[in-house]
DNA sequence: GAGCACTGC
C-alpha cells in the first residue's frame, strides 16, 4: 500500500502526470459513467417499468451490452500490460498527439489543460457530472476518484463503492420524500391554501425561502384538481430563470415517483420535456408569454402560479396584464402570485385586492451589522472587512461572500487579497480568494462550489450572480458592498448604459441571506442604518421601464391587444417609451398607420429576436442572403461573451482576434469567419479554446442558429445553399433592419456623429476588428451603442444610398446630403421624424 | 485605444 497523502499533494501530483494517464482514466471513466447509467437503468426499470417505451428499453440493454463486453477486455488488458486500455484509447491518443504536435507552445497547453481537469475533478464532487459531448476531451471526474486513481492505480473498486453509495442515497432519499415533504414549512398551510383558493379565483402568496412554495403548491393543485374529479387540469408553474424550472422539475418529479416529463415536466427555450400526459408544468415566465401568441385562452390550463413575481421580470408583468384580462371570462382558472413579503399588498391591490397568505421560512437567523459612518470608498472598505472577518472571527467556520459590482473590481479585489495574503504569512489562516461573474468560464465558476480544506477559509469576489442565480452553500459572512451594475435604458437617446448604483432594501436583505442557508450567518453592510433607511429604494425599478419595448408591444398586438395605453400595466411604462417603439414598428413595417399589426409584423412576432433583426433576416432572404445574416445575428446576441480576456493574456487574445478579421463587413464579417471556422472544425471545444474562444457561447450561438433556422423556415423563409458571402446583400438586409442606428464619420475621422438619435457623437468600441484608423468606413451601422463615453458595438460598414433606398419612410436624400456636406451636420438634437 | 451586472424568448 502507498503511504496515504493528502489531497492537496495527489492533486499536484496528479497535474504533473503525463495525458497517457488522463486517457487511460478518461477510458476507466467512461466505463465508470458506463457502469453508473447501467445500474440507473435498472432502477429505473424498476420504479417505471410498465412507462417505458420500446426504444428506451432497448437503449438499455444495448448499454447493459456494452458494459459486458467492455469489462470483459479490461480484464484481458489488464493481465497483459497491468493497466486497462482499450483499442479506442489508442486511437484517441494517437489523434491527440498528431493534434498537438502542430502547436508551438505543445506543452504549455497541456498543462494549462491538465490544470483545468483538475479544477473540474475538484469541482465535480458533490455535484452530477455533466459531460460536453462536442469536446471529445472533456471529461469530469469526482476528487475521491482522482484521489483513489493517484495512490494505487486502482479504480474500479472505488468507483463501485461509490456507485454503492449512490445507490443507498438514492433508496434513502425514496424514502425520506414523503418525510420531508411532511417537515416543509407549508405543509402546515396546506389546508387553508387549498381553502382560500377554492374560494377565490385569485390569491397572493408570500412564503418566506425555504418554505417549500414552489415545489408544494404546483402538487397541492393539482390534488386539489383531482379531488374535484377535473383530471385534465394543467397547473403552470413559471421561473424567471431556465435553472430554476428544471431543477424543480426534477426535483417534483422525483417526489411524485414519476419519470420527468410523463406526469411533471419544464418547458424552456431549447427544451420541452413535457407530453400530452404532463399535468405539472414548470417553464420560464417568457416562455409562456411566446405560448399566449399561439393559444391565447390557455385551454386546459386550471392554475397559473406566477413564481417569484417580486422580481418584477418583463414578462412576469405582462403576464399578470394578460392573465388579469382572461381570468374575468374563464372564471375557473386559478391564479396564485407568490411574491416575497414586501411586495405583498402591491400585488394584492393589483389583483382587484385579492387575499394574501403568509408562511414562513425556514433559514437560519443572520445577524446584520451597519457601518457607523458613511464609506468614501467602498472597495477598500470591502477588503479591510474582509480580513477582519477573516481573522477575528479565526475560530468559527464559514466561508465569507462578498458583494461587489464587476469583474474590474472583482480583479483588483482579488489582487490586493492575495498581496496581503502574503504579506501576513502564517499569521492568518489560509485563504482561498475565488472570483465570480458570470463572464467566467463555466470550469472557473465550478470552483467557488468546492468545499475549502478543513482550516481554510474561502472567499468568494461576486456580482449580483450570487444575488439569485447561484446558490453557494457553506458561506457564514455576508459583505454588501450596497452598489451593483444596473442598465438604464434612455428613450430619449436610444443608449443603453451600465451605471454603478445602490441597491434596494429588498436585494439587501436578499443578499444578507444569503449568509443563513447552512447555519447562523451574519451580514456586514458597508453602508450606515441611515443611508439603508433613507437613500435606498425599497425595490429596484420593474424591469418594464428600463428596457426598449419594441418587441413586447410587437408581441401585444400580435396576441391581439390593441389599446395599449389601457393595458393593466402593474407599472406603466413611460408613454414616451411606448410610443416611441410604436414609430419604430412603424418604420419597420410591422405596422400600419392605423396601429394594426402588419403581415410583416406577423413574421417578425414569429421570431424571439428584437423586430429590428428580425426585419433584417426577412429581407436577407430577399436578397439571397439568408444564411449568413443568421449566422450574423446569432452571433451579436452573444458577442459579449465570445473571448474571454483575463488581464494578463491580453495581447495574445488580440492576436487571436485579428486572426479572424475579413475586410469588407466590419464586424459582421469576423463573426461570419468565427462561427465558420468554428463549424468546419466540427464545433471543436478544444480548437475555441485554443483561439480565446469560449465554448460555452459558440454552442450557445449554435444553438439560436438553429431555433432560427426552423423558425425561419415555419413563416416561409428558406436559407439559400452557403457560398461566399454577398457583401452587398449582407449590408442592404441590415440596413432594412437598423436604419436607425447609423453613423457617419466626422471631418476629425476620429469620431462619427450618428444621422438620427439626436445627432450625437460616438465612437467605434476599442473592441471592433475596425477600430484602426485606416479601417474605419465613412458610414457604417451599429448593433448596440453603450455610453458613457457613447461607444458603437458590432459595427457594419454600408453606403449611404442604402439608407434612403431601404429606409424611405426614415431618410430623404436631403438627410443624407445634408449630412454629408453641411459642417454643422443637421439639425441637432430633436424629435426623430416619420416622413408623412 | 478601452472595458459588460443579470435574465429571457
Amino acid at each position: 500500500m502507498p503511504p496515504k497523502r493528502n489531497a492537496t499533494e495527489d492533486l499536484s501530483d496528479l497535474r504533473q502526470r503525463s495525458r497517457f494517464d488522463y486517457l487511460a482514466k478518461r477510458e476507466a471513466l467512461k466505463l465508470a459513467e458506463l457502469q453508473k447509467d447501467v445500474e440507473e437503468d435498472e432502477r429505473e426499470r424498476e420504479r417505471f417499468g410498465d412507462q417505458l417505451s420500446k426504444r428506451e428499453l432497448k437503449e438499455m440493454d444495448q448499454r447493459k451490452e456494452t458494459l459486458r463486453l467492455t469489462l470483459e477486455r479490461n480484464q484481458i488488458d489488464d493481465t497483459n500490460s497491468g493497466f486497462f486500455m482499450l483499442d479506442s484509447t489508442l486511437t484517441d491518443k494517437s489523434e491527440l498527439l498528431n493534434k498537438r504536435n502542430k502547436k508551438e507552445n505543445y506543452k504549455s497547453e497541456v498543462q494549462l489543460w491538465e490544470e483545468e481537469q483538475t479544477s473540474k475533478a475538484k469541482a465535480a464532487q458533490g455535484q452530477r457530472a455533466v459531460r460536453e459531448t462536442e469536446d471529445d476531451y472533456d471529461f469530469v471526474f469526482d476528487e475521491q476518484t482522482a484521489i483513489n486513481f493517484v495512490s494505487d492505480g486502482n479504480i474500479l473498486d472505488p468507483e463501485k463503492q461509490r456507485l454503492q453509495q449512490h445507490l443507498d442515497e438514492a433508496e434513502k432519499r425514496a424514502k425520506d420524500i414523503s418525510d420531508v415533504r411532511q417537515s416543509l414549512p407549508i405543509h402546515a398551510y396546506k389546508k387553508e391554501i387549498l381553502e382560500a383558493v377554492d374560494q377565490f379565483q385569485t390569491l397572493v402568496l408570500t412564503a418566506e425561502t425555504g418554505s417549500g412554495k414552489s415545489s408544494q403548491i404546483p402538487q397541492y393543485m393539482l390534488e386539489y384538481f383531482r379531488q374535484r374529479g377535473e383530471h385534465e387540469k394543467v397547473v403552470l408553474c413559471t421561473q424567471p430563470r431556465r435553472v430554476a424550472a428544471i431543477s424543480l422539475a426534477t426535483r417534483v418529479a422525483e417526489e411524485h415517483g414519476t419519470r420527468l416529463g410523463n406526469e411533471v415536466g419544464y418547458t424552456i427555450r431549447f427544451e420541452d420535456k413535457t407530453t400530452e400526459k404532463t399535468r405539472i408544468k414548470y417553464l420560464t415566465d417568457g416562455t409562456l408569454l411566446r405560448m399566449f401568441l399561439t393559444q391565447p385562452d390557455l385551454p386546459d390550463v386550471g392554475c397559473v402560479i406566477l413564481d417569484e413575481a417580486h422580481e418584477r421580470t418583463l414578462a412576469t408583468d405582462i403576464l399578470m396584464g394578460l392573465l388579469l384580462d382572461i381570468v374575468k371570462f374563464r372564471t375557473d382558472l386559478k391564479i396564485i402570485v407568490s411574491s416575497a413579503t414586501l411586495d405583498a399588498q402591491g400585488f394584492s391591490k393589483y389583483w382587484n385586492d385579492c387575499p394574501v397568505l403568509f408562511v414562513p421560512g425556514r433559514t437560519y437567523p443572520v445577524t446584520t451589522y451597519f457601518a457607523s459612518q458613511p464609506e468614501a470608498n467602498y472597495l477598500s472598505a470591502a477588503i479591510t472587512t474582509t480580513w477582519q472577518v477573516h481573522i477575528g472571527a479565526q475560530d468559527s467556520k464559514g466561508d465569507i461572500l462578498v458583494f461587489l459590482t464587476g469583474q474590474d473590481e472583482i480583479e483588483t479585489a482579488q489582487q490586493s487579497i492575495e498581496e496581503t495574503k502574503i504579506k501576513l504569512g502564517n499569521r492568518a489562516k489560509e485563504l482561498i480568494c475565488l472570483p465570480l461573474y458570470s463572464a467566467l468560464p463555466p470550469d472557473e465558476q465550478q470552483k467557488i462550489f468546492v468545499p475549502a480544506a478543513p482550516g481554510v477559509r474561502k472567499v468568494i469576489l461576486a456580482t449580483n450572480i450570487a444575488e439569485t442565480s447561484l446558490t453557494i452553500d457553506g458561506v457564514a459572512h455576508v459583505i454588501d458592498t450596497g452598489y451593483s451594475k444596473e442598465n438604464l435604458y434612455s428613450e430619449a437617446t436610444g443608449l443603453d448604459s451600465l451605471v454603478v448604483n445602490p441597491v434596494s432594501r429588498a436585494s439587501a436583505n436578499q443578499r444578507a441571506g444569503r449568509a443563513g442557508r447552512t447555519g447562523p450567518g451574519s451580514c456586514y453592510r458597508l453602508y450606515t442604518q441611515h443611508a439603508f433607511m433613507n437613500d435606498m429604494p425599497a425595490t429596484s425599478l420593474p424591469e418594464i421601464t428600463r428596457v426598449n419595448l419594441c418587441s413586447t408591444i410587437l408581441l401585444l398586438k400580435s396576441i391581439g391587444v390593441n389599446d395599449l395605453l389601457n393595458f393593466p400595466f402593474m407599472t406603466p411604462p413611460a408613454p414616451e417609451a411606448i410610443a416611441s417603439s410604436l414609430e419604430t414598428l412603424y418604420c419597420l413595417g410591422a405596422l400600419d398607420s392605423k396601429g394594426a399589426v402588419t403581415k410583416v409584423g406577423r413574421s417578425l412576432s414569429e421570431l424571439p429576436i428584437e423586430p429590428k433583426m428580425a426585419k433584417a433576416l426577412l429581407v436577407a432572404e430577399k436578397f439571397g442572403s439568408l444564411s449568413h445574416v443568421l449566422t450574423i445575428i446569432s452571433m451579436i446576441g452573444e458577442s459579449g461573451a465570445l473571448f474571454f480576456a483575463p488581464k494578463d493574456k491580453k495581447l495574445h487574445v488580440d492576436a487571436a482576434k485579428r486572426r479572424f478579421y475579413i475586410k469588407g463587413l466590419g464586424d459582421y464579417g469576423s463573426y461570419l469567419s468565427i462561427y465558420n471556422q468554428w463549424k468546419e472544425t466540427e464545433y471543436d471545444g478544444m480548437w475555441a479554446k485554443e483561439n480565446f474562444l469560449q465554448a460555452k457561447t459558440l454552442n450557445r450561438v449554435r444553438n439560436v442558429r438553429e431555433q432560427l433556422e426552423k423558425l425561419c423556415e415555419r413563416i416561409g423563409l428558406t436559407p439559400e445553399d452557403e457560398g461566399e458571402p454577398d457583401h452587398v446583400a449582407i449590408k442592404k438586409a441590415f440596413t432594412s433592419g437598423y436604419f436607425a442606428n447609423a453613423a457617419r464619420m466626422s471631418r476629425d475621422g476620429q469620431s462619427y456623429r450618428t444621422v438620427k438619435s439626436g445627432n450625437q457623437t460616438v465612437w467605434i468600441h476599442p473592441s471592433s476588428w475596425i477600430h484602426e484608423p485606416t479601417e474605419r468606413p465613412k458610414w457604417l451601422l451599429y448593433s448596440e451603442l453603450a455610453s458613457l463615453p457613447e461607444f458603437m458595438r458590432s459595427v457594419l460598414p454600408i453606403e449611404p444610398e442604402y439608407l434612403t433606398e431601404l429606409a424611405p419612410f426614415y431618410f430623404k436624400d436631403s438627410d443624407i446630403e445634408k449630412l454629408g456636406t453641411n459642417k454643422k451636420m443637421g439639425k441637432g438634437p430633436g424629435k426623430v421624424g416619420v416622413d408623412k
